[in-house]
DNA sequence: GTTGCGCCTTGACTTAAGTCAAACTTCAGT
DNA sequence: ACTGAAGTTTGACTTAAGTCAAGGCGCAAC
């Protein structure tokens, strides 16, 4: 597929005229990055953003004695990388591929460039930081508010709403790298697991999930109940 | 002073041109907080948003036992609320003033409006965005990776830097909304100042803290080194 | 198959930080 | 100046969650 063709497909690109599909194009890059490769580290210098075209990108920061925090797992055809490109400065984050994954990659400057001839790219462009910048305040809500058992409960019911509310869950990631989204560690989630399964909220089987207390997990998540 | 004067001499709306400071002019309403009073509460319709003029603002949330935590204290010129204006749904937190605030509103509407055609004005509100979502990221690490006392040093250090490098800060917020900012509690945030007043980190008097070992400080807020 | 290496789980222990309660200080309002 | 409310400090206690260490499971490579 040509690169105009795989622009015009992307929702952070839809009502823009053909020709600027063209232009986008025009700057675009077509990059593979394979698992385990970085696509930046925090600190760089942010020379442009992504947009995942398949695969898997994981973002997140470390301490300094190894703990991990991942603020996002992305996936096609989701960006990455672009508010650094409009305040300028550099990445706040890391960002390395979990599976081989094509990226389209745009210059910061090119961009922002064309961005000043386009108030519906700038349009987009602001309705995904809204969105990103809601998704981090419910994560600080979460870190700060609520306890773990909140966090993974709050978790599961959103992947299963991701699922159309069915209440299987096929877990996408490993539980070392759930663990690292939910600002826990994997022992700590292993023993809530386990403690959800024995009230029955919860039935886990290696990657599977199935919620079987739909109401009470939804008490937890917001706090009105506790694990006993 | 009238309303184009005001606008004109705001940072978000630096190079527009004087016509389109009137247009905002034509949209803007001063409105008048005191004290205590809310300018939304998290999950209300984000009819607009606002810009502070003097006085200062608390964006926060609380839990339902609750605890709060604050996002930011906001003080003229700063926007607040824009965010939600873009991604089209509602307030995410809740806002108060903290004194005497009078502020501009801009509604929604028509704000996006202008938006559409005038992309510095676009540019503007992305830069914003970009650095309100960093400031959270910095708020996810700190909550996530950093223990109390080294979330207070890199506190202590960041408004010190505001204030030059001087080593003399005078606290603005009161010790309970900084255990707030700090996602923590009062009594642990006493508790640690005591701390890092005896290990002649600090001296503490009042509203006043001195910071006397800048640089042991700064290992603290970095995770290089812990209070004994 | 068996070897080895992540991933995951479990137990015993430690610890940071929250809870509860009491007392003291500061400050605004009458 | 007095009163009361709010802000702050301190102590004793509890608890959620992290650390450390060991063992099991599952999968891929040889």
């Amino acid at each position: 597929m040509d690169m105009t063709s795989i622009i015009a497909g992307l929702p952070l690109f839809q009502g823009l005229a053909p020709h600027q599909n063209a232009t986008l194009a025009g700057i675009a890059q077509r990059r593979y990055y394979s698992k385990g490769q970085i696509f930046f580290s925090e600190g760089d210098n942010a020379d442009g953003f992504y947009i995942i075209l398949s695969g898997r990108v994981k973002i997140f920061k470390l301490s300094p004695d190894g703990k991990e925090q991942i603020f996002h797992i992305l996936e096609a055809p989701e960006p990455f990388g672009e508010a650094a490109v409009f305040s300028g400065e550099n990445f706040p984050a890391s960002a390395t591929a979990l599976v081989e994954t094509p990226v389209l990659f745009f210059p910061a400057g090119k961009f922002t460039g064309l961005i000043r001839q386009d108030p519906i790219l700038a349009l987009s462009m602001l309705g995904l930081l809204s969105l990103r910048l809601r998704k981090l305040t419910t994560l600080v809500e979460n870190l700060s508010l609520k306890e773990v058992p909140a966090r993974l409960a709050a978790y599961l019911l959103y992947q299963s709403r991701d699922n159309e509310h069915k209440p299987v869950i096929e877990l996408d990631v490993s539980k070392n790298q759930m663990a690292g989204l939910l600002g826990t560690i994997p022992e700590t989630l292993s023993r809530i697991l386990k403690r959800m399964a024995e009230e029955n909220l919860i039935k886990t089987d290696a990657r599977t999930i199935t919620i079987l207390n739909r109401k009470h997990l939804t008490d937890l998540a917001e706090g009105l109940r506790k694990l006993s």
